[in-house]
DNA sequence: TCTGGGGTCCTAGGACCC
DNA sequence: TCTGGGGTCCTAGGACCC
């Protein structure tokens, strides 16, 4: 049996944590530049709030209804999450950790009433982190999925599902009629792996809930779509396709990207932003021990600005041996992002991408053909010291304390620097946020 | 005025090999 | 004049996830 467990609206829950005056408040999350709601309370849900939506078009229910908007507090949201994963871990012989705030465990060998072990998990991550979180049981991670579906919405909405599936729901102790009637109540649009466009052809086809799919042809919804459906219709038949896996392969790519706080048309600018983009992406790179092939830049004006020409363009500029150096990565970077910029166009986003990324360490399979003079060992060495160094010295003084000079952020904030206007502290990361009580 | 960011996997089609 | 068959690799684009 396999376990889903999943925080309820993560980031507005990791948020009510140290603001208790959030609970029972329609609140949302804002994306990077406060530019989209990527978080709803219950109550932001009630309002009509969509995920993604534009903050801009529900600003007014500020006055009207009462909502509260936060900037996204990355940092406190990827602390509260590790905290949750340690705890959850706890209490199965494997986890796969699949999201900031969702895991896998797969309990195959543990005796014992489930739902009661997902009980006791459920209070023990809300009492050492006050994270509420919901658990689904099932014999796939498809089914488990839509278990913990169930035990979040038969939570939120009383009478989709009877309420004894709340917070908790075992597929695995339900009998066959009513889990029968638990898939009919369903709408397929709620399974893992069936997204927007492939629901609107299923319901053309007459498929709309659970059931309807989990009672097709699966080799002819094959043919229609693809063998991932198929292997969906398997999973929600109870043969499990996938397994949990505690230990992920590093990240094939890795990007940073984001949009501006303003428009911007000028080179330099565009050449500083890369090179703080490449700053991450390359210490991501090396913090899980990969070297990257090869480097790609991307810049985009704005579809949403009609009177603006428009243009996107990208290049990918593969490195002569794959590096790990934050000075090489950025070169490429900043090579890449002349070869496609344009004066005259305004700017809104901007991404840098990490791509054939290998384990670092690796024998040099293909050496530079033009290469008259082929890197020994010692430059290559006294690289990675140099880099070994200057994570250790981030590490230790705060991001950015040592960068690259065209990385370095000149003067104040700059217009195009992403709005963050409502940040709540970085209660468990920083000292100088600690949260503080009164008496 | 303001419209998220970071990933994965699959498929089709073209280039190329012998 | 007639012009194969089986395979790999790469890329772009699309769909999906949270």
């Amino acid at each position: 049996m396999f376990a889903l467990v999943d925080v309820n609206n993560m980031y507005v829950s990791c948020e009510r944590v140290f603001r208790p005056s959030l609970n029972a408040r329609p609140v949302v999350v804002l994306s990077n530049n406060d530019g989209a709601c990527i978080a709803r309370s219950n109550e932001a849900k009630e309002l009509g709030v969509r995920m993604a939506q534009p903050w801009f078009e529900v600003r007014h229910l500020e006055r009207t209804a009462g909502l509260i908007a936060l900037s996204a507090n990355f940092e406190l949201y990827g602390d509260m999450s590790a905290r949750m994963m340690a705890l959850a871990a706890e209490f199965a012989p494997r986890q796969e950790i699949y999201s900031i705030d969702e895991c896998f465990l797969d309990f195959d060998g543990v005796p014992g009433d489930l739902a009661a072990i997902g009980r006791a998990l459920r209070s023990k991550v809300l009492q050492w982190t006050g994270l509420p979180t919901s658990v689904g049981f099932a014999p796939t991670k498809t089914l488990a999925k839509l278990a913990n579906h169930v035990a979040k919405t038969a939570e939120r909405k009383p009478g989709s599902y009877p309420r004894a599936l709340a917070q908790v729901c075992n597929f695995g102790e339900l009998t066959a009629p009513q889990l029968e009637a638990v898939m009919r109540a369903t709408e397929v649009g709620a399974v893992w792996g069936i997204g927007r466009k492939t629901t609107a052809r299923l319901n053309e086809g007459g498929i709309t809930t659970v059931l309807d799919l989990l009672r097709a042809d699966a080799s002819a919804l094959r043919r229609q779509f693809s063998v991932v459906i198929e292997k969906t219709v398997r999973e929600l038949r109870g043969t499990a396709c996938m397994s949990v896996d505690d230990a992920p392969d590093a990240n094939q790519q890795i990007m940073c990207s984001r949009s501006f706080g303003a428009p911007v048309t000028d080179l330099p600018t565009l050449i500083e932003v890369a090179s703080q983009f490449t700053t991450q992406v390359a210490r991501k790179l090396r913090d899980q021990r990969s070297v990257a092939g090869a480097v790609q830049v991307f810049i985009a004006t704005s579809p949403y600005r009609q009177n603006d020409r428009q243009h996107a363009p990208s290049a990918t500029l593969p490195l002569p041996r794959p590096s790990a150096d934050t000075r090489v990565l950025i070169a490429a970077a900043v090579r890449a992002l002349r070869s496609i910029h344009r004066p005259g166009f305004n700017y809104v986003k901007a991404g840098v991408m990490l791509v054939d990324l290998q384990p670092e360490g690796q024998p040099d399979a293909t050496p530079d053909l033009f290469g008259f003079d082929p890197p020994t060992d010692a430059p290559q060495r006294s690289a990675e010291k140099l880099m070994t160094a200057l994570d250790a010295l981030n590490q230790r003084f705060g991001r950015d304390a040592v960068t690259v000079a065209s990385a370095a952020r000149h003067g104040g904030p700059s217009a195009h620097a992403s709005r963050q206007e409502r940040r709540s502290p970085r209660y468990t990361t920083r000292l100088d946020e600690i949260a503080t009580a009164r008496a």
